[in-house]
DNA sequence: CGAGAGACCGGATCGATGGTCTAGTAAGTG
DNA sequence: CACTTACTAGACCATCGATCCGGTCTCTCG
């Protein structure tokens, strides 16, 4: 009786702490080891408490990638009507800005980008999407929806694949493009070292200067 | 002895029945019921069978995938010097055929998108970036690794955009956005009823459009 | 104050999976 | 005919997502 160890306190267990604790745990030990045990256990908890707050694993990812997606700064609205009152390439700055920082927020959390295959539907998703659509409108763009689309397209496809190959570099895919340079010579050549970055800054600025051609000639379709 | 069942005839499996057959299953269930027993069982062998030619599982999905990427035609690298030799904008053409049929294989195979989050080093897809690579080259673009990379990213991603919305559209998504017209107005009035080809064809464009501005340009860098 | 309701918790368990161990059998080669 | 190589399968292991069932804590209402 003495020695039975006093109960723990309660731990209202709240959404917040899985999702917060989900995170970190795929930070540190990647997408592949998500496991609910191991989030139970870090959570000091059975894995079986978990499904009380959520319906499924997927529901954590889920919750997880829309906590990423918080982390992206939305540009102050009124810059932005600042910047695209007139009609000018204004609307790039907070474009930009919000791509950036979308890119950014994906990439310190690595592992969202190989869970991107599923609806964006999280509160946080759906505001900087409304944010982009409410911006490139306000631009003066007549096919708005391509334009995000394609902006947001490039984002993911961008961060996958920066995901995919730096994590890879360490091992021999180096050497493996150099041994076949006579099949793939031009891969060879400038394929590898990467500079991420500029390489997605150059990117974006293909598409802006597509977009605000298309929005000059005022049809909004390029011809 | 006599009603002993005789014995199969020998199957002689083969890494190409194997991965013949791991599409097929792909494309009928989905990438969620590949398994190595139910692959298996449709190659009539046993699952232990699979890792005499296959070392994992994720071996089966790189072999699946890269197969894919070979229903993908790469355009004629005659037309390609034919309309490329001028420095004009007959680089275009190839491109797009090759991101078009790019985008159509992957969208014959709705799994591949969402196994796309792994190095692309088969020898499909490899011929196809470098032939990539090589018309963007002969283009005379300065930067062809950033355009490369910005219309493989693009490709990925909208592929990856559209395989996730389409499967969804009979689930309430669209009530769901109607219902918060309040707070996302831009996103309930643009975001359904994407025509993906349109839209594809569209954002392509921007691309295709800014990488000959930088072109033209000559220094290969927008300003 | 006290009892019931509902929120919350967890051990045991189920079926399925990726992958390995072990023990083979058919076919080609000397 | 021996012997190596290519190939096959059953039993098995650890692990996973998810569920069953039996609890326990806390708050509310009489």
């Amino acid at each position: 009786m003495w020695s039975r160890p006093r109960k723990a306190p309660r731990q209202t267990l709240t959404l917040e702490r899985i999702v917060a604790e989900a995170v970190a745990l795929l930070d540190g030990e990647g997408v592949g080891r998500l496991t609910m045990r191991r989030l139970a256990e870090r959570l000091d908890t059975g894995s079986t408490t978990l499904y009380w707050h959520v319906r499924t694993k997927d529901d954590v990812l889920d919750l997880a990638l829309d906590a990423v997606f918080g982390e992206v700064r939305v540009p102050s609205r009124a810059t932005m009507d600042d910047t695209t009152d007139g009609g000018g390439d204004g609307w790039h700055a907070p474009v930009r800005a919000l791509i950036g920082g979308w890119r950014a927020a994906l990439l310190r959390h690595p592992w969202s980008a190989t869970i991107l295959d599923r609806p964006l539907m999280g509160p946080n998703a759906l505001e900087r999407t409304e944010f982009l659509y409410e911006t490139l409108i306000a631009a003066g763009l007549a096919a708005p929806k391509a334009a995000a689309y394609s902006l947001s397209n490039y984002v993911m496809g961008s961060v996958v694949m920066q995901v995919t190959w730096q994590d890879r570099e360490e091992e021999g895919t180096e050497g493996f493009l150099r041994e076949r340079a006579d099949r793939y010579p031009a891969l060879a050549e400038h394929g590898l070292d990467h500079e991420w970055d500029a390489t997605f800054d150059e990117g974006l600025g293909y598409l802006l200067a597509g977009m605000e051609q298309a929005r000059r000639q005022g049809t909004g379709r390029l011809p």
